[in-house]
DNA sequence: ATTAGCACTATCAGCTGATGAGTGCTAATA
DNA sequence: TATTAGCACTCATCAGCTGATAGTGCTAAT
């Protein structure tokens, strides 16, 4: 027990040659999907050291808790902390190919591609294709977004549809009721107004600041303004609906590589609570670049036998949202990360363009 | 041989007896989905036939094609004709239970279900939760739906938002591109032409009139008529993207009840294509009521082990869309068709309420 | 410090015989 | 003549055994 301890204590100098084994067993089971085996290890290696050496290497591996086994006699398999290990020490992200770099750009830019929406679904789906595992996109908050366009529609005399366009190019519907008739040309003047207040503001603003009005200074507005305000306030309370996108789940089923994972159906339940998931997703440090949660480190029980991948995506501004992959922690980070990469960064490329492209 | 053709030809006029073995052995392999026995038989059934009579009786369902053995000593299965026997025959719908129809109506009035979109999702989950198969549900076409209101929204000196409601509610989005900047007052002049000209004419007829349009009088339109033609053209060119919501997949793998089947990866990957889905559901007689393909009934050869029910939901004039399960063609005929049957009549009602809202 | 050798162990595929559910056939029965 | 009891037979499944395989840990020799 003791020794266990002793031994943990000296995981930040592993000698080179224990490095160099650990390394050789994790990216053997990463390309195999099978339990490593001294013998076998041996020849790959090319290191000049018997079977019998790399064995008592690794028993040394397995005190400091980097390799575990299935059974007595099985080859070894690495933990979460040998992924962690490799990630941080060991892992330089790949170039993509040109070709997977292009393939990933004509995704996005995609014809009909004219909505957010749209980009992310495809997005979303390229990236579970390409990988082979789930993929999980959480679209911008209309929270924090900024308003762009808001317009009034007269659908009959209780109906009015708002269709409120954000600066990123999401367009929200919603029907919203009124019990005075209000004519097109009525509605045509209050969203001019509404659109010329609150130019370039987030809705999260917005909101607040009609409660403010409507508090304030009440009387005074003319029928036009209070109106507008009413409206307004109907507009913008739109439910914060989580909306995330998932492809691939079928991966999870049929897929080789998932075949070790204890709960698929655990896995598949959760991706029904989209509010969960936008949770996962979004709990993020506020790290540009790429996120990595292998095994244990994440939070939800089911994920815990699958390494988590993900990019935040922006435009000029802001972080909207995220993108990530779901698969087993022995993917191959060394294309992973890069994929996912690459792929937040086109996102958030072709959504600046979009948004950008506004007045 | 000769004996079996026989048989087959006596198969409109097999006795009483006869008759109610068989559905005792269909409903007792929908029960317990193993195949039945004749000394479990010849107890459950109560008809004082003893074991071996069931025998002589069960080898004439045999010769006549209603039943099968998965091997020599197992018990009988029923085949696709012994299912499509017990539904033209035997099954009288029952009635839903109270609750179950309030909880279908309920789902289908839950807040926030302003748009068709929402609507036909939820209630396609409901139903897969309810029989816990795959549920399918195909929206209205957009080519056939009525023009309830058309709006223009400028986005941009190059970009304008198509707002374009239907009759039966659905919202559709689409941004076009302009080289000349318009302002947002021409563009509600435009809208209001549009909205008298087309107001409840079919998309299909409005594209097809505006095309006329273009030909025949191309001179004699002011810059109004000739832009508000122009860009009723772009507006109305919406791709006819299939849309269909497919929910409880996940049935597919998990569920009991699906264990006999050959290929739940086929289903899974036929559920990718959903054009393909599409012609499934709306390649339909034009009968109203429930339709049953059972087996082999079924068009696609990954679909040959199920059994989907599915029913047509309209609005006060025309078929909007189709709604069914996929499961077993073992499944409790007895309650899934009047759950189905319900569920589209109910859907029917609650979007003929909301598009005859309108004035 | 490394390695060869050996005992040990878990898994897997393949074989075995026992069990049991179910059938088909035949002869006896009401 | 229709029904049934009895019996031989079939086939799938399961537990238990086998040897082969691939791995380990330990020890003694290098």
């Amino acid at each position: 027990m003791s020794k266990t301890v002793q031994r943990l204590e000296t995981k930040e100098s592993i000698d080179e040659r224990t490095q160099r084994v650990l390394r050789g067993i994790i990216e053997g089971y990463i390309t195999s999907n099978e339990p490593v085996g001294s013998r076998s290890l041996s020849k790959t290696l090319e290191m000049g050291l018997s079977p019998a050496t790399i064995r008592n290497i690794m028993s040394d591996l397995s005190d400091m808790g980097f390799l575990t086994q299935l059974h007595t006699s099985a080859g070894r398999i690495p933990t979460d902390k040998a992924y962690r290990f490799y990630v941080d020490q060991v892992v330089v992200a790949d170039q993509l190919t040109r070709k997977l770099q292009k393939r990933i750009q004509e995704a996005t830019q995609e014809g009909g591609m004219n909505q957010v929406e749209d980009l992310l679904i495809s997005t979303t789906r390229l990236l579970a294709g390409l990988t082979q595992f789930v993929c999980l996109t959480s679209s911008p908050r209309v929270e924090t977004s900024i308003l762009r366009r808001i317009e009034f529609i007269r659908l009959s005399s209780q109906q009015i549809l708002v269709v409120l366009v954000t600066r990123s190019g999401q367009v929200r519907n919603k029907i919203i009721a009124t019990t005075e008739d209000l004519s097109q040309d009525f509605l045509n003047t209050v969203s001019s107004f509404l659109n010329e207040q609150f130019h370039n503001r987030s809705l999260h603003e917005i909101r607040q600041q009609i409660l403010e009005s409507m508090v304030e200074d009440k009387e005074r507005y003319d029928r036009l303004l209070a109106q507008a305000v009413r409206l307004g306030k109907k507009a913008f309370e739109l439910e914060d609906a989580p909306e995330v996108y998932i492809e691939g789940q079928h991966n999870l089923i049929f897929s080789e590589r998932f075949r070790n994972l204890n709960s698929a159906r655990g896995l598949m339940d959760a991706f029904e609570h989209k509010s969960m998931i936008m949770n996962l997703l979004d709990s993020t440090v506020e790290a540009d670049g790429i996120q990595i949660y292998i095994g244990i480190e994440n939070e939800l029980e089911s994920l815990q036998d699958c390494t988590m991948v993900k990019a935040q995506y922006s435009d000029q501004n802001n972080v909207l949202g995220t993108i990530g992959v779901i698969g087993p922690t022995n993917m191959d980070y060394q294309t992973v990360i890069p994929v996912v990469d690459f792929t937040a960064r086109i996102l958030s490329q072709t959504i600046t363009q979009q948004s950008s492209s506004c007045d």
